[in-house]
RNA sequence: GGGAGCUUAGCUCAGUUGGUUUAGAGCAUCUGCCUUACAAGCAGAGGGUCGGGGGUUCGAAUCCCUCAGCUCCCA
């Protein structure tokens, strides 16, 4: 034979792969067939292939190929994301480096760096994915910064501008001191941190024994305090309300006000007002008329305010104003504390509340249908345990700000023409600017009076129209495209973006097509190492999976991953799953191997493989109904699980046995025929998760002509199951398995031939005796009408069998499984007749219980006496 | 502090409106086999008081309460 004793995936990889983008087969057109759409969510542009990707990716790409196989007009659109703050950060590193600050740089300067990086390692993701054997559409690889896709991004700001759903406000944002930009909410990560809890006293005005003393975790904001809180119903306080404190250190003078808002029993029950630097205090401020002091630069250094502080850094300032508290007098003690403090998502700088000017989109009535629609079941969460998140966190929506201080992205289309904040205008170009500015103005101006809002759009401002801009649908409204492919049917992400990216494309799809982007969201896990942690860069626990792919071929590795990987449940991976997944690609091939290896000849059909094939051409029904039923549920670990146990359990294990002709024997067409068909319609129900081999052993089973290519072959059709058969093939199962019992316990070879012996009436034989006879390697199967004396025996389904053989027999052996069986029958009857002799159960449950528990009943008497009269046999 | 979810075999998970034999699968483990498709394999076996406690019911892994532990989201 001499074909390779082992799958070798590279070859074919490359090979096939090439084959279906010759052929065109991921592109996709209109056409009068019914869409099947998936957009990607588009990974980062410089973004290089992590584990994340591939789960993901490869629930994608199974979910189209077989849409693709369903004849549905499959339609994957790839892309990537500019993502501003990742990409900004990189571009700022990579300059660093050569020496290059980007303060030293013009906006069109910094730009043009970032494009030449761009350029240089753009899409290097979209190159992994197709090792993968992503089957994306590449004709149509998009980019969130494409001239069309921004012109989408910028008409969307308008438009939300004129609908007065944008506005720019002073606002408490959270302010990234390293990037130097504002960040969602939703990119700051809290994390407990052991830290200090300073109790400072603060001087009541001209009463110099009277004294207030606070807790606070920033002692460096003390500068910042324009008041002093206590709760209005605390006792201890309430002579002070309304009295004047003095500010430690810098003497200044602020209010006690009372305020339901403080927490009587942390620190001492007072609270001091920092407006300008905590949001809670911020909204005080807001009830009370407070003013604001602002201490910080942009850089997290004090400000002027900070009176002799200025210009440390907050950190700085905190270990040196302890000590001047301690020197003073004010510091009354410090305690450990354990308490939460926000982290930038991309830099891990401590976030700083900080009172800014930005752009804000008014989310409430813009969420409105986005809710109802996930929580009426238009759009389908898998699983749909993840609604409740969603309804909660939409349900209180907070405004969004869209605004951050970077040059790499969207610039905010926004003209000022004075410096009075109010004096600016929204609008598409210049041009349109300055005669909107004129307008608004009310007198002359030129190009050079207008200055554009130096800030650009958050990154999923533009991700929020990704299903919609990919088809061109704002820019070309009503095109063929968006009107054919939208909404699509399946996005697959991740639930930690299910608020940036799901909830916002579901808004932006109601919003401006007035319908839904997707109908179903796969929420896939975190993939995990072996302890638990999340695979990250820095933990340096993710293994490349291009390492992997070469070592495990990709669809071991695509295999491997989502053996066990049920929606929305976290995956701790270990490669070892691609082992698996290579194994299980290496078991199919060589199956193809035993197959290629016959000789046909003109021969009668042994009656064996008749059996064999009427069975498994049923058991294939029945499990392409569950895998079937597994894929219309979205549970894709099931699906692959059910085609896993297919394959190897069986067609291998089972029914190539059952049909293997004996060593260089040759095989009957008619078994042959049925076998290769057999065969390919497991290839085609593999397919979708191991597309390369399948791809490979299609075209190796047979000579195919061009274009017949399994990648566009059609989904087997389900059919209807016969029974008969397989119960048939669930009894000589039991019984084949108890004959290899006996021949482990008495160690006899699978070569030397067994006689088997069937208490039961002769016409009870059928043909699928011939199985046994097969399988269990028989020199003669008879039916008898008493027991067989010396011999193994044994019972399947109250039918009694013996194997004879004389001296070899071990008697203690056979002694100690009958007893065995016989204990465990007993209890099992006990169990039984506990329900029965209870009157309650006889009187409350149904019929078919009942009934049920009787036939129990009857089986284990039956199989008691057998087993106690074969007992005083021996 | 508020909310959601989870806890079933060594590991990862199924278990669909409570009832189909005293709970299933894959992997791992153990035993025996290099049997001419595959040792990346074959055959067989062992392993769980369904997190603890209480309740509802004729009947609970499944429904309710409670305690404990874990995870995630929000502030």
């Amino acid at each position: 034979m001499d074909i390779a004793k082992t799958y070798e995936p590279q070859l074919a990889q490359e090979k096939w792969y090439q084959h279906w983008l010759d052929k065109g087969y991921f592109h996709s057109v209109p056409d009068h067939r019914e869409p099947y759409t998936i957009v990607i969510p588009p990974p980062n542009v410089t973004g290089v292939l992590h584990m994340g990707h591939m789960l993901n990716n490869t629930i994608q790409d199974v979910l189209v190929r077989r849409a693709r196989m369903l004849g549905k007009n499959a339609c994957w659109v790839p892309g990537t994301d500019h993502a501003s703050i990742a990409t900004e950060a990189k571009v700022v590193q990579k300059l660093k480096a050569e020496g290059i600050s980007k303060s030293e740089l013009s906006r069109e300067e910094f730009l043009s760096h970032a494009f030449e990086w761009k350029e240089k390692h753009g899409g290097i993701i979209l190159e992994q994915l197709k090792r993968l054997g992503a089957s994306c559409d590449w004709e149509r690889t998009h980019f969130t910064m494409d001239l069309e896709y921004s012109e989408s991004v910028i008409s969307v700001f308008i438009d939300l501008y004129q609908k007065g759903k944008i506005y720019r406000g002073v606002r408490m944002v959270n302010w990234d001191p390293e990037a130097l930009t504002a960040l969602s909410d939703e990119e700051v990560n809290y994390k407990e941190v052991n830290s200090k809890l300073f109790y400072v006293r603060y001087q009541v005005l001209d009463q110099a024994d009277q004294w207030l003393t606070i807790a606070t975790t920033r002692p460096e904001t003390i500068l910042g305090d324009t008041a002093i809180c206590v709760h209005p119903d605390d006792e201890r306080y309430q002579h002070l309300v309304g009295k004047t404190v003095l500010v430690p250190l810098v003497n200044r003078q602020i209010p006690v006000i009372a305020d339901a808002y403080v927490d009587k029993d942390f620190g001492t029950g007072c609270l001091k007002v920092t407006p300008a630097h905590d949001p809670n205090d911020y909204e005080l401020g807001q009830k009370h008329n407070l003013p604001s002091i602002d201490l910080f630069n942009d850089d997290g250094t004090l400000n002027s305010n900070g009176a002799h502080y200025a210009g440390k850094d907050r950190f700085e300032v905190r270990r040196e104003i302890e000590k001047e508290l301690q020197n003073e007098g004010f510091l009354v003690k410090t305690e450990d504390i354990i308490n939460k403090v926000g982290f930038s998502e991309r830099t891990s700088a401590v976030i700083e509340p900080k009172l800014s000017l930005q752009w804000f989109v008014s989310m409430k009535e813009l969420a409105e249908p986005a809710l109802e629609n996930v929580m009426n079941g238009n759009i389908q969460f898998h699983p749909d345990k993840f609604k409740n998140t969603y309804r909660h966190w939409m349900e209180n929506v907070k405004d969004w700000c869209i605004s951050r201080q970077l040059w790499w992205g969207h610039r905010i289309p926004a003209w000022y023409y004075s410096d009075r904040p109010a004096d600016f205008v929204v609008a598409k170009t210049q041009q349109e600017a300055l005669q909107l500015a004129t307008q608004k103005a009310g007198r002359e101006l030129s190009l050079s009076d207008l200055r554009q809002d130096e800030d650009v759009l958050d990154t999923w401002f533009s991700s929020w129209l990704w299903p919609i801009s990919v088809f061109n649908g704002l820019t070309q409204p009503n095109n063929p495209e968006i009107n054919y492919y939208y909404p699509t049917n399946d996005l697959v992400t991740a639930p930690e973006i299910m608020f940036f990216w799901v909830a916002r494309m579901a808004i932006a799809g109601y919003e401006y097509l007035g319908q839904q982007p997707f109908k179903n969201v796969y929420y896939t896990g975190i993939v995990r190492d072996k302890l638990g942690r999340k695979m990250s860069k820095s933990l340096g626990n993710s293994p490349d999976p291009i390492d992997l792919i070469n070592q495990f071929g990709a669809d071991g590795v695509r295999v491997g991953i989502l053996i066990s990987s049920p929606a929305g449940n976290d995956l701790p991976f270990d490669s070892s799953q691609c082992e698996q997944g290579r194994n299980f690609t290496n078991k199919i091939w060589n199956a193809y191997r035993l197959v290629s290896s016959w000789e046909v000849k003109k021969m009668e059909q042994p009656q064996s493989s008749k059996v064999a094939i009427n069975w498994f051409d049923n058991r294939f029904a029945q499990v392409l109904g569950e895998i079937n039923d597994n894929f219309d549920k979205f549970r894709i670990s099931d699906a692959l699980m059910s085609t896993y146990k297919l394959v190897w359990d069986d067609f291998c294990s089972w029914y190539l046995e059952m049909i293997k002709p004996g060593y260089q024997q040759p095989i009957d067409s008619l078994t042959l025929e049925h076998t290769l068909d057999f065969f390919e319609r497991i290839l085609k129900i593999m397919h979708p998760f191991t597309p390369f081999v399948a791809e490979e052993l299609y075209h190796a089973l047979r000579e195919r002509e061009s274009g017949d290519d399994i990648v566009i072959a059609a989904w087997p059709e389900a059919k209807e199951v016969a029974n008969e058969p397989l119960a048939q093939f669930a009894f000589n199962e039991k019984v084949i398995t108890q004959l290899r019992n006996i021949r482990k316990q008495n160690n006899i070879a699978t070569k030397i031939p067994l006689e088997l012996y069937i208490k039961a009436a002769a016409s009870r034989a059928n043909e699928a005796d011939s199985v046994i006879v097969k399988m269990g390697n028989l020199s003669a199967l008879g039916y008898v009408q008493e027991k067989v004396a010396q011999s193994n025996s044994f019972i399947v389904d109250g039918i009694e069998f013996f194997v004879p053989f004389g001296e070899q027999m071990d008697l203690e052996a056979e002694k100690k499984k009958l007893e065995d069986e016989l204990q465990y029958t007993r209890g099992f009857l006990k169990s039984v007749h506990s329900k029965l002799q209870n009157e309650k159960f006889m009187a409350g449950a149904p019929e078919a219980v009942v009934a049920n528990e009787r036939k129990k009943e009857a089986d284990a008497l039956q199989k008691i006496a057998i087993l106690e009269e074969k007992l005083n046999g021996l």
